[in-house]
DNA sequence: CATCGAATAATTGTCGACAATCACCATGAC
DNA sequence: GTCATGGTGATTGTCGACAATTATTCGATG
């Protein structure tokens, strides 16, 4: 802490109920706190090694986040997403999605475009890796949704999809194990959505993301009915 | 919050962070605590009468709804919607209600829609009263699209906007004073909606309110015009 | 053996007090 | 006169303890 060095690497998070927020956020995201767990004040304090007041804050976020489910008096589980859920969040992405590259066409930066390609690239050359494969890394699909959100410039769309959806997603993919199973078909779409934002098509990037997000939810369900069929074919 | 509720005597909610959360909602929605108007902690624990652990927890709660403000060390205060973000607020309700009006048309249950017909015949005979003036109130309008979300059965959805957004535009039309003022036009479009729905035809259910909610949106940028020019003409 | 019920244990809800941080104001130097 | 600097006051952040409520367990009874 006395060190001499200045501490630039992170913002050194002011307030202990930010930063148990901040790791529990963490924790449920990355399946280390599995969905369905209950949460007990007392557990947390002493793991995190604060008390009970700044935690009960963090909670109270983290409520409002929807990433974890309580009951007064009773307590606290971490969320676990049914499939309808899923679904429903589907829908959800898909209405303020394509709203999102709508008015990304409109008032993108050619600098905010310009790295959009460069995001596109990376992840071709990823392709040339593991060519044939699911090479299509989650987070690298979820940087491209959340620069054509931030490309928005609507703070309040920023807030709802980066801040409270994406973690909800994230929470997904874990739960599923989703292994994203449609990578090429998802790159090219990308593609197109960039290309129309470029030109600046207002209306054709709201479509492109529109069918993009609902193709998504189509293969979430193709799977899941195979998964179901297994499932009965093996009982 | 509209009017005459059984009034359960001994818990109207279990816990007082749950209550003074609504309270201050309510307080803040209905304009008695002012936008911009700081809020402290120990005042407000005088006023309710409670500890500062619950109120904590209850504004931890209103932040994440967006209903104040918070900077660490320094305090709280209710938001100030500007007009940009009012405008934003209106791609993002343009966005999740033609998605909600799609969804009802898909699932809305035929009692569900006899709501929505019984609700317009309530507002129409309010019209019969006050002819000519703006006689759409606010919170009636308010009911209007309370119902569709809930029609689309979608729990994410109506968690979205019936919990946060509405709030938020309960809070605009308090602060800018915002007489509705295109009563009949609106009060077609109602109709037209509901037309849609009944008949089950969910594209044609979003188009309408997706241009419902563009042409409220217009108008607000009219008014605000309006009243900017009047500024500019008395100075 | 199953079921109901009461005592017990654990957890949540609430409170008051102390420490850390920030805003404001006054004093002084240039 | 303006700006820097220190002190003072208030507010926020954190903590531990107590009260209220719920879950559980153990025993008694049909």
């Amino acid at each position: 802490m006395t060190s001499a060095h200045i501490e630039t690497s992170i913002p050194e998070v002011r307030t202990l109920a930010e930063r148990v927020f901040q790791q529990l956020q963490d924790a449920i995201v990355r399946g280390e706190l599995a969905p369905g767990t209950k949460i007990t004040e007392p557990g947390l304090s002493k793991i995190y090694g604060i008390s009970r007041g700044p935690l009960r804050e963090a909670m109270r976020r983290l409520e409002a986040h929807r990433l974890i489910e309580r009951v007064p008096h009773v307590g606290a589980r971490v969320v676990k997403l049914s499939m309808s859920e899923l679904l429903e969040l589907f829908d959800v992405r898909e209405a303020l999605e394509s709203m999102a590259a709508r008015l990304a066409a409109e008032h993108m930066t050619a600098k905010e475009i310009a790295g959009l390609r460069e995001l596109l690239a990376m992840h071709e050359r990823q392709a040339d890796l593991k060519k044939g494969e699911a090479y299509f890394q989650r987070e690298g699909d979820l940087d491209f949704h959340y620069r054509i959100v931030q490309g928005s410039h609507n703070r309040m769309l920023v807030t709802m999809l980066c801040d409270d959806l994406y973690y909800l997603v994230r929470l997904y993919r874990t739960q599923f194990s989703a292994t994203g199973s449609r990578p090429q078909r998802a790159f090219v779409e990308h593609h197109r959505i960039v290309d129309a934002i470029e030109a600046g098509d207002a209306e054709l990037s709201e479509l492109l993301m529109r069918r993009h997000v609902s193709a998504s939810r189509a293969n979430v369900v193709d799977r899941y009915a195979a998964t179901l069929r297994l499932a009965a074919d093996t009982t």
